[in-house]
DNA sequence: ACCCCCTTCTGTATCGATTCAGAACTGTAT
DNA sequence: ATACAGTTCTGAATCGATACAGAAGGGGGT
């Protein structure tokens, strides 16, 4: 058995009291006998005070939780995902806070048990999906949190950090539309839950539960109608997962059609990467006859290697910021609504329609 | 103030301990009863027991830590520690357990209560420098843990997963000794602690304190001692850090020389990137004249795309495997120490020296 | 000498739950 | 009617520390 607190008070003849100021508040007593306590604490084998007792009792436990609503594994798959993750670590090393990353497991209930029983100050909650369940747990358990979405219904005090996700897609439709494509297709990561990739019939982007995505493919609308094309001419597709693999499943059919689409416009860097290897995959002739533009969204790393055109968000510094505005809430609440300007960034994965 | 299991245990009119049982053994009490339990808890606004007093009661957290001897946020820098991050939380997301990423300050003081403080079941530690004070704090707490690479010295229930790191930084130089080159440099991060960016003197390799970096130096060091090129004839270069650009610092001065290496091996893949973006800087006519082979270490995605020859091990596979020897310890000690495989892969960065 | 203050240390209450032996109650077999 | 076995619930002890009011001791000023 591990020795305590009790066990050292009693080796050196002292009250526990004392032995927790030795550790805690060392002004609270004289420099000599703190070393002898120290010295006693070493030879039992007491390697300080237990986090877990301390947290209870202090009230506060110097972590804090990260929410990722989809498989935390999924998590490092992502590459924004993982910049983002970066600036928050960078953010919680400066506080001297640890992070703790919790799986969500499938089924609700186990989900939100696991949200209760993290031992933490608060949370920082990356919007990927549904995730008010959560934040009403987190709310019920009196932690404050943070989030990556301005949170529909919220008070003026809910505190996030989020980019004008219907702007953003909007400006990079309106440069596709620009270069004069008309016939275009919009790529999401589960536009409707559990649809399978490929096509879908939606009769307005309202109807997507998920309000990045929602945001995003109206934001794309936006600028099409602008220009005259209708919703219901463009195709929609849905990606079973953000993946690579699944955005290339999402558009492989239809780029076999007669006539693809001309531009193909994806919610995520990932998907549209996805998109440019089922194009790769083409042969050559197809792809010669078929040229077709993409777009991606986030900018990550390989997004300039491949030459995506896409629209940057600051991923390190999203992550950066909502933890700061967790760790340290600005006094004045709209200072916790914070709106991060993006870019569109130009590249070579999209050019003008062929006339 | 939020309420606790007492204050439900008194609207309902029963025991503390029914109300504990209602959320923690449902088949310690009528159905009835322990509906009408939850439904008060909620009324109450009673989000189930807390956290850290029941870690402190039951003697375990349901969490493990997971340290990295550097920066937190470096972690998130490196391509192949997010891969090993990644199969250690697929690993834990399959036992339910979650993950404290804890941030090391730089003094040692603090790093070292920073480990202790973590409330935690156990530790992975990914070792990326001196982790041994870690590991003694650990052991004084009495906790598990799994490393990276096998601790010296230490007993044969001392559970890691690591790989033979001399011999696959040997296949590496052997390729490059194969190919014929002779004048070659390695470079290493951080070979001597706080060395600036540049060549160095060492007699052997057995000055490098951190044991991986010495290790693959070993190796290098094997391959053309073979082939008859000694340890002084070689070029020792060290990095400021595990980043492409630190790899690019490194080499800069010796690739202006005039007769600068033919070959560099590094330790890392990040190390080399930065020797393949150096050598991308060069004048076109000083890269025609002096032509360099470079090998890199890990196999990240990046490096696939750079063409650059390296040494493969599985990162994720790394991360899953010393998660899984931590959570469920295998009964006998020899399978808790895990040597995995490592393959050569060779790429275009790796050329016939010009004769 | 006396009083007061300051430093150093002690004792007790407390943080919020879980555990486990046993009490109370119910129903069943004898 | 009695004993016995289950089920359901209670109470006290416990996990390992920290906070805070106050006791003890030492020194300075008058």
């Amino acid at each position: 058995m591990k020795p305590t607190l009790q066990a050292v008070a009693d080796a050196v003849g002292v009250s526990r009291s004392t032995v927790s100021n030795a550790y805690s508040r060392p002004d609270q007593l004289s420099p000599a006998l703190r070393t002898q306590i120290l010295a006693a604490a070493r030879e039992l084998g007491y390697a300080g005070p237990n986090p877990t007792a301390r947290s209870l009792r202090r009230g506060f436990v110097g972590a804090i939780g990260v929410l990722f609503t989809s498989q935390l594994s999924y998590a490092f798959t992502d590459p924004f995902a993982v910049r983002f993750l970066a600036g928050v670590s960078r953010a919680a090393e400066r506080h001297g806070t640890s992070l703790l990353l919790v799986p969500l497991p499938d089924d609700p209930a186990g989900a939100r048990q696991a949200v209760e029983n993290a031992a933490v100050d608060g949370f920082c909650v990356y919007c990927a999906g549904d995730e008010s369940w959560a934040l009403d747990v987190i709310g019920d358990r009196g932690l404050p949190y943070v989030t990556t979405a301005a949170r529909i219904g919220a008070g003026t005090d809910h505190r996030y950090v989020a980019i004008d996700e219907r702007a953003a897609a909007r400006s990079a439709a309106e440069h596709v539309a620009a270069l004069g494509h008309r016939r275009v297709a919009f790529l999401g990561d589960g536009v409707l839950p559990d649809a399978p990739s490929g096509p879908l019939r939606l009769s307005t982007a309202d109807e997507v539960p998920h309000p990045t995505t929602r945001g995003r493919l109206a934001g794309f609308q936006d600028a099409f109608a602008a220009v005259g094309v209708d919703w219901s001419a463009v195709t929609l597709l849905t990606a079973a997962g953000n993946s690579r693999a699944a955005g290339a499943d999402a558009v492989r059919d239809l780029l076999a059609d007669d006539a693809p689409p001309t531009a193909v416009l994806a919610c995520s860097d990932v998907l549209a990467l996805g998109v440019l290897d089922a194009l790769a995959a083409r042969d050559r002739r197809t792809a010669e006859r078929h040229p077709v533009s993409v777009t991606g969204f986030d900018d990550i790393p390989e997004a300039a290697e491949a030459g995506l055109t896409t629209v940057r968000q600051p991923a390190e510094e999203k992550g950066r910021i909502a933890t700061e505005l967790l760790l340290e809430p600005p006094a004045d609440p709209a200072a916790g609504q914070v709106l991060l300007d993006t870019e569109l960034i130009v590249r070579t994965s999209t050019r003008p329609v062929r006339s």
